[in-house]
DNA sequence: CTGAGTGCAAACAGTTTGCATTACT
DNA sequence: AGTAATGCAAACTGTTTGCACTCAG
């Protein structure tokens, strides 16, 4: 996972844009919190660790990365932003969401991503992406309340 | 759809809601807007029509709806709630937005739903609902820049 | 008559932006 | 030196909440 750090320094680089300690500061709290993370989390994260930046960069850092496909935001759940790292080799994961706690787990489906594939062929679109996300209980609430 | 209408206010109804003029607009409102509605969207929608509602109205109502399982959220872009009626035989559908201009377009897929289903049983989760969303260009905008 | 439901306006949360400052290249 | 990138704080947007008022039951 922290290769993706590396993978995401370079393109950076190579795309022209400037090293920067909080900008890498950013990619490196990204891959630290891997799936679906919010630009507070990103933050509390840096401030522990020292490395306080300011959340207007944490923001345009993750506009970038996400303008460079080298991170996805995932409308998981509204109100808040989700991002994550892209991994350069094009897998891919979704989510489950757990309408009582907020838990966000990821999980992978290759049935499925043929089911999609095949319907983004049909449509009118021209697709470029996806996002799935199954909504229910996680194993511990849905125990708790049952 | 309007069918819906009549569900809606049935089951709010029955469920010992009072009835009141505003709902009723509110429910009026995302019947005819269909699919995918903002609360702006609803709002505007009323004032031109006369019927002026609170934002607040509309947005405690949209919560209810969603509570009683009569619309749901869904979750397409970041920064603004869309809701759209559920439909009341269960039939849903899923959505294509366009990364350019921001359109959302609703399709159907009985193969997507069935890898769904199947997925749905194997994960560790009391899966009790699901999303797709498929981003890329719609057939305007791709033709535009390509 | 009672309280569910409303509308306003103020409060909030998350995100964006203007601008002076910092620091790569 | 020149300018991309930062950090702060103010501005914004969408949503929520407190409270007095209204109206359905």
């Amino acid at each position: 996972m922290s290769d993706w750090v590396d993978h995401a320094n370079g393109t950076l680089e190579r795309a022209g844009y400037r090293h920067s300690a909080p900008r890498a500061a950013v990619v490196g709290a990204l891959a630290d919190l891997g799936c679906s993370v919010t630009a507070k989390e990103i933050s509390a994260r840096l401030r522990d660790s020292g490395q306080d930046v300011g959340v207007a960069s944490i923001y345009r850092t993750l506009e970038l990365l996400d303008r460079l496909r080298l991170a996805r935001r995932v409308d998981v759940a509204e109100g808040v932003a989700r991002y994550e790292p892209v991994s350069p080799s094009g897998e891919h994961h979704h989510h489950l969401v757990c309408d009582t706690c907020g838990t966000v787990t990821a999980f992978e489906d290759l049935d499925l991503e043929r089911a999609i594939a095949r319907l983004s062929k049909r449509v009118d679109y021209e697709v470029g992406g996806h996002e799935v996300t199954l909504r229910g209980e996680c194993p511990d609430c849905s125990g708790e309340q049952a």
